[in-house]
DNA sequence: TAAGTAACGAACTAGCTAGTTAATAGTAGG
DNA sequence: CCTACTATTAACTAGCTAGTTCGTTACTTA
């Protein structure tokens, strides 16, 4: 009888790795949702399938599980975007597939940017206290480095900005569309992630960037 | 004997104006250090000169005196934005001019904009709630609406974007820079407010919003 | 000056919340 | 098949936290 003992249904199988992934996602969830200090640990536990006691087991505490849940969202965001091929592109249209791109993985991730904005309420406390921090920084700004080198020395941009004044310029506006959506709609009626207008503002935003970025 | 007893130096003034106004102040502070779940009523009690009585007793409870503080807050801001002429510049000396007061604004007021993101954290559940909502769009957007207007009639604009996102524009370059510095300056080790890189970011913003508006 | 009212304070409480204890059940190695 | 270890559970606890009770003191007004 090699097969796990499943007849009765019932039977709790033990998987260490999945228990721990289990805890991770709903912590995210529930963190992303709540805030650190809204989110609540035993509901946290509710809301999986095993106890509150496996959460101190796997995780020490609810300041580790926080910062495991951030770490993970970094890592994940990191993941897609290394996965950017620009050196083929001529200089302006690599820095709007940047720009796309930065816009897409902002609208599909939701929890990363609002953990991100929780992180920056707690004046990035923990992220600072993290062992993954070093090589978060990543390829997107190394990227982007090389296509505005690309850009300046063709004459085709200029020269008075670097890459981390472009990232900042680009991850403003995306993360604002999505993070400030909330207190945007309920004072202009306007709901910035409304799918109609998506094409218009993923548009505005690399006209945005090239006009600024480009000599005349 | 008209004048208060203060020959002991000890005794209590009543003043109900004080006593709110000091229960606001502190309040205000305290919820855009913390969040609203992470703000404890014991600790503003404790910081104001009065007790937590006088909490419960002029606003309720901590969802009410949130709530009041967020209010006041968009008070302030809405105050000082209607302070601006622009009718007498060009259209593009008047978009600059308007960017920047944002710009100074954001960076002079940041528990104003904490207190924004904690909002948004909270899907601006309280703030949909407030009386005081209609009419916090302001003269902001209005404002801008006729110069926008003034630029295009003079061929100067580009006419496929309106008031609101070049608002959102700039707001996003504004709030991004000093709502999401702690996380930037620990991935990337620099601080966007930084006073050294203050002008270059003002005058970056200004280029910014006028390269995408104006017509080559 | 008496009575009423607005402003205030100290101490209390019910319920919540992060973290713990102690005992149990599945699993892998010998 | 037995021993040691890993994974798991339920019940418990100490301390915190929003909100309350009840009584007191200053100010107002008739």
């Amino acid at each position: 009888m090699a097969a796990p003992t499943s007849d009765t249904g019932a039977i709790k199988q033990r998987d260490a790795d999945r228990t721990r992934a289990e805890i991770l996602r709903v912590a995210t969830e529930e963190f992303a949702d709540k805030g650190y200090a809204g989110a609540r640990v035993d509901e946290i536990a509710a809301r999986t399938s095993t106890t509150k006691r496996m959460i101190y087991y796997y995780f020490s505490g609810k300041e580790q599980l926080y910062l495991a849940a951030l770490e993970n969202a970094y890592s994940v965001i990191r993941g897609l975007e290394s996965q950017v091929d620009v050196d083929a592109l001529e200089p302006a249209e690599a820095i709007r597939k940047l720009a796309e791109l930065t816009f897409d993985h902002h609208e599909s991730h939701p929890d990363f940017l609002r953990l991100v904005s929780i992180e920056n309420i707690h004046r990035a406390e923990h992220l600072t206290k993290s062992e993954l921090l070093p090589g978060l920084a990543g390829p997107a700004v190394e990227v982007l480095d090389g296509v505005l080198r690309r850009g300046r020395e063709s004459g085709q941009f200029r020269d008075d900005v670097d890459a981390l004044d472009v990232h900042m310029m680009i991850s403003s506006f995306c993360v604002f569309r999505t993070a400030n959506r909330y207190t945007f709609q309920a004072i202009f009626q306007r709901d910035l992630l409304d799918p109609k207008r998506r094409d218009h503002y993923r548009r505005m935003l690399g006209d945005m960037v090239l006009d600024f970025l480009s000599r005349d």
